[in-house]
DNA sequence: TTGTACGCGTTATCAT
DNA sequence: ATGATAACGCGTACAA
């Protein structure tokens, strides 16, 4: 910076304004400056800037499970929406135990990211200074936006389309639907954590219990659409991007930021379409 | 840290020490500082190390598509080596374009990452400093780690399979595997550019034009098992960890680090053993 | 073994 | 509209 001040003939402090876009700056100096930096091959570090300015251009995203099929998704639903304004994704995986969540939220404080989107439930007994977008299937006692994935209204769904239908359901202490445990990854098990099990844990099954033949998959609509089964959706995607925006908003102080935002899961007939209640 | 330093009647400098866990430190010392950082519930901010140290502790991923059902798998791979070494992983999108992939080079570059995981093509008119490790079916005229996943092998084994099985194959300018498209997310082709797809594309369909049934599925081992069908698995997990421990070999310049590395993709059968040629 | 003082690259503040 | 300078919080060479 000091030699494209030089360069330019002007101090350190013009170049800094001239290249973030500083309005008070000539247009005259500003073309010197970027012509400057241009030919020097500058560009500004990001980490100087961050200690000088309290702000990193990071986004913390939690994960509870990494591996998850659609961890992708939901990382490209955020990317879209704020990769545009310069954010970056710094990703990280809290695990299921407080230890090992606590030590992903002082790292994230340590960090200095300039806002938090949490998969699950969160952690925090230590202070965090950016905003918090929780996503999850309950909403907890946590401050911060959260993100809710209304289970209940897709199982809904769920029942209504299942009048007249044949469904197979497994009776065991937790019952779920057949056809979906043979689709967990090997080392994975239909815990209460994961997301996608909490949907099926909170539907009605006994409304269902008549049916004999047809299964409901959850998560894998194209699957589902290939097997000629219905499926109940989980919108990685569009909870990314919604997660993604309402973090900008709070950070640049702009736009909607409600407590609470609901999301009903999608239901999918066997031929793709979206079946709306 | 100068809060720290006072209650423990020491010096910033030896509070920097303690903390870090210099040998040079009296255990005495170290334990007076270790009691007052904790009581003020103080820790070192990681923008201001990365600053002073040039080390950052951040590690660059770049997906050419973030929303690839691998992705999560992917990066679990990397965090299970690295978070250990508490280094953290900084997500980005390359996109299909040049100057796409130049920006996030430059991003890379501006943030001081410690080192690079380039899944795909990179892009590298910018000087980087760290290790770069490249992962992709073909090796290409890059310097860094190369970590090539060998889809020839992948095919011969699906060849050997093959033989006096029957398989739908279609015949189009793009052929492929019957039951593999249904699978694809909405919004995605069969590509040139996926990585799946150059798998599929690289098979010597012409040899097996004979079979009429069996579906072999590339990449998805479970739904493959649930279906009855073999499967070529994309091993995004292993592909992972390894180029994540190249990345800290090389970071930390210890362990083995070879220009170049070759996955063979996992053949699977029905009942989802690994099949060995 | 510990303290002093400077440097890291940028932005904020105040002055001009 | 621009310049000068003090932070930002930490690592470390050097001195003690």
């Amino acid at each position: 910076m000091e030699d494209v001040a030089k360069l330019a003939g002007v101090n350190k402090a013009t170049v800094s304004r001239a290249l973030k876009g500083d309005s008070r700056i000539s247009s005259a100096t500003r073309e010197k400056v970027w012509e400057a930096a241009r030919s020097l091959g500058y560009q500004p570090d990001a980490v100087a800037r961050g200690l000088s300015s309290n702000r990193t251009g990071l986004l913390g995203i939690v994960f509870e499970d990494l591996t998850s099929p659609w961890t992708g998704e939901f990382l490209g639903g955020v990317d879209r929406v704020v990769s545009k304004q310069h954010y970056s994704l710094l990703v990280k995986c809290s695990g299921k135990t407080e230890a090992q969540r606590l030590l992903v939220a002082r790292d994230l404080a340590s960090r200095n990211v300039d806002g938090i989107i949490w998969i699950g439930r969160p952690f925090f007994p230590i202070a965090i200074d950016g905003p918090l977008v929780v996503v999850d299937s309950d909403p907890i006692d946590v401050e911060g936006i959260h993100v809710v994935v209304d289970v209940k209204r897709g199982a809904e769904k769920i029942l209504k389309i299942a009048e007249g239908k044949r469904c197979e359901v497994e009776e065991g202490e937790k019952s779920f639907f057949k056809g979906l445990a043979p689709l967990l990854k090997g080392n994975e098990s239909l815990s209460d954590s994961s997301l996608p099990f909490r949907i099926i844990n909170s539907l009605n099954l006994t409304a269902i219990k008549g049916c004999q033949k047809d299964v409901l998959l959850c998560g894998y609509p194209h699957l589902a659409r290939l097997l000629g089964y219905y499926c109940l959706d989980w919108p990685a995607f569009e909870l990314g991007a919604v997660a993604g925006r309402l973090s900008l908003n709070v950070i640049q102080g702009k736009g909607v930021r409600p407590e609470k935002i609901v999301v009903v899961p999608p239901l999918y007939s066997p031929e793709g379409d979206v079946i709306s209640l």
